[in-house]
DNA sequence: CGCACTCTTGAGGGAGCTCAACATTTGTGG
DNA sequence: CCACAAATGTTGAGCTCCCTCAAGAGTGCG
């Protein structure tokens, strides 16, 4: 549990805490229990997988008003601040599973292993920048300029890219006047709608419903005898 | 709700109830409520999520004791029988949304996202097979040969690849000593550490541990201010 | 026996990784 | 505030891996 305050480390304050944390600090690590969740106030977080091999996954950013956390500590994953960034620390009650604000955080959690998943599979760089970039914009609601607090190095062991393919590919855009860059750090979305056609007419559905998709058939669906 | 026989489907049966699928079909579909989980008696499901270009990917693959379903329906996968597959079951209350088997069916679906994630994250065909090779055995239980019911097509929408990459690398490994097969769906594993060797030494710890990772700091890591 | 489906294998090309160098930004100490 | 160092970002050249296209082999079913 490095990275929490004295007080809040031996449970001395029950209730919600405000917690202070500066840019690459740790807010919990793999392997730590479980025992509270956590709501982005100001600043960016990102949670990692760590791997023996040196290669790094980060499965989501969080953002103003997003939660994370229940699902890891007692699971395999760390959280750090990608900014300097203020949170919210909640307890999870041990014999009420079943909270508000755990549930929310669980499908938050659930909704970015499937992003995560959906920007892994099968997608090429300028599809998964392009991706990547339009949920930002969507994600912080801003629908000119996206800001970039993260590093091309988050950005890249996000989407399984190295940081010369994100920055090739990021030049590449601004090439094609689809985005420009004020520094390597704030972005301005000039050609929305060139961006998801890149990204693929799906991902703009999925980041319009943020997760929802069509049902399709696969095979031919007969009842099941029971 | 295609899929459900009719009396499970409007609801006459509260408690736990036993349903048989065909190859082939679905059990839930994408966008279906998740009012219910599943558990597997006999039979493999894997769980997807169909894209609107055409693209499909596998979250999972369920064997026989998995849990599955309570997090898709409302969210944005579905499930379908790998091949004949016996399955109990289980309503969801809906006031009390944390049951024992519940959890269970959210962690299964957590692991399996990660362990997606994994897969799909900066790893090369060799990698993710030799994984997927090992993580099908040791989920089976059967140490020396590897039942492989699913198709090529599953295991390369699982892994992110095509199937000619997937057909190519197993035939790789035949060629290398590494495992032999007894035609498509048996593959007996004949030098299990060779494999290991191949998926990375991280990956053999994972397998080992199913999950769990040893954490390891990325910056100073100071106290945090609260 | 023929059709359909799955699996395997080969040849060629392109996307992205590796290696390398340079530019830019950030941080630190005098 | 400036000089320097360190970290981060950008860009280029070459090469590797895997996808695409194509054809053939094995298997199950009517």
């Amino acid at each position: 549990m490095q990275g929490l305050s004295a007080e809040v480390r031996r449970g001395a304050i029950p209730q919600d805490t405000i917690l202070k944390f500066r840019k690459g600090e740790i807010i919990f690590s793999q392997g730590d229990p479980g025992d509270c969740w956590f709501e982005v106030v100001s600043g960016t977080v990102r949670t990692c997988h760590f791997h023996i091999d040196g290669h790094r996954q980060l499965t989501g950013f969080f953002y103003q008003g997003d939660v994370f956390g229940v699902e890891y500590g007692s699971r395999d994953a760390a959280a750090e601040a990608v900014t300097n960034a203020i949170l919210t620390r909640h307890p999870v009650p041990n014999i009420e599973p079943g909270s508000l604000g755990q549930n929310r955080a669980l499908e938050r959690a659930l909704d970015s292993a499937n992003q995560c998943i959906f920007l892994l599979g099968r997608r090429n760089a300028n599809e998964r920048v392009a991706a990547f970039l339009l949920i930002a914009a969507k994600r912080l609601l801003a629908p000119g300029s996206i800001p970039l607090p993260m590093t091309r190095s988050d950005i890249a062991d996000h989407l399984g890219l190295t940081i010369h393919t994100v920055s090739r590919t990021i030049s590449g855009f601004v090439r094609q006047g689809l985005i420009e860059l004020e520094g390597p750090q704030l972005c301005r979305l000039v050609d929305p709608e060139g961006l998801r056609a890149i990204a693929g007419e799906e991902m703009g559905a999925a980041i319009d419903n943020m997760g929802v998709m069509r049902p399709r058939r696969s095979f031919g669906g007969q009842e099941a005898g029971a």
